[in-house]
DNA sequence: TTAGTATATGAGCATAGACGCATATAACAA
DNA sequence: TTGTTATATGCGTCTATGCTCATATACTAA
């Protein structure tokens, strides 16, 4: 049933403040990694997941990989729209990783120093 | 976090149908058990998570406990609102488990006759 | 080629949860 | 009381999944 398979995706709370992060932007893996401050492989993971159950969609370009949401479920699912616009923005940590992903952003990190935290 | 525990509930194709099948009336547990074709106890502990997670609210009457949607939690969480009313509608089971519903209702059946199938 | 970086994934561990069986509890009926 | 019915729950099993560590893969650059 796809319908279980995108509350399985979101039951989760990294990949929630994953979607959180991609609302407004495509990111690469490494700079999700920063935001979330956590493991590169359970970054990744979590990620393929996403992906996995159609919410996300992967983009290559050199060696960065780079996910943005999927607009197409979007528009099949309304109420995942629904969850990004007026859910997420209303959790403490969903606002503390959108300022970590700024911090990231504004001071031009590559990606290496994500290990440094 | 809140929202995470009511994902966790949405994640399992049975909690769905028993949520398609209060969307529109409210039940006790061994009709909702003739619906499904599943056991007395299966039945049961899908209630009570769904209890849990604040998406139902019991009754007890006499030796009976129906189950009824939280209205509550719709207004708090729209999605969950959009999720029962444009979503469940559309998957076959569900349909079916409706069907299996009113044949139960119709036909007057008392709990014990759940047993038979 | 070799080295370095970005990402993915296999292995192993730990936890969570779905299920069925059996049993406990609660309410009713005779 | 005893028996029946409706519901909940303890226990054991099985499966799924999240996490970390280590390694593999893919791309870039020198």
């Amino acid at each position: 049933m796809e319908l279980v398979k995108i509350f399985k995706a979101l039951e989760d709370e990294t990949r929630l403040r994953i979607l959180n992060l991609l609302r407004n932007s495509e990111l690469c893996v490494c700079e999700i990694q920063y935001a979330l401050e956590t493991t590169q492989s359970n970054t990744s993971r979590h990620l393929t997941n996403l992906s996995n159950a159609g919410l996300a969609i992967p983009t290559k370009k050199a060696q960065w990989v780079s996910y943005k949401i999927n607009e197409d479920i979007l528009l099949e699912h309304p109420f995942i729209q629904e969850v990004l616009s007026h859910e997420l923005d209303k959790l403490e940590q969903c606002k503390r990783d959108l300022e970590k992903l700024a911090e990231c952003k504004n001071n031009g990190i590559p990606c290496e120093l994500t290990k440094e935290g």
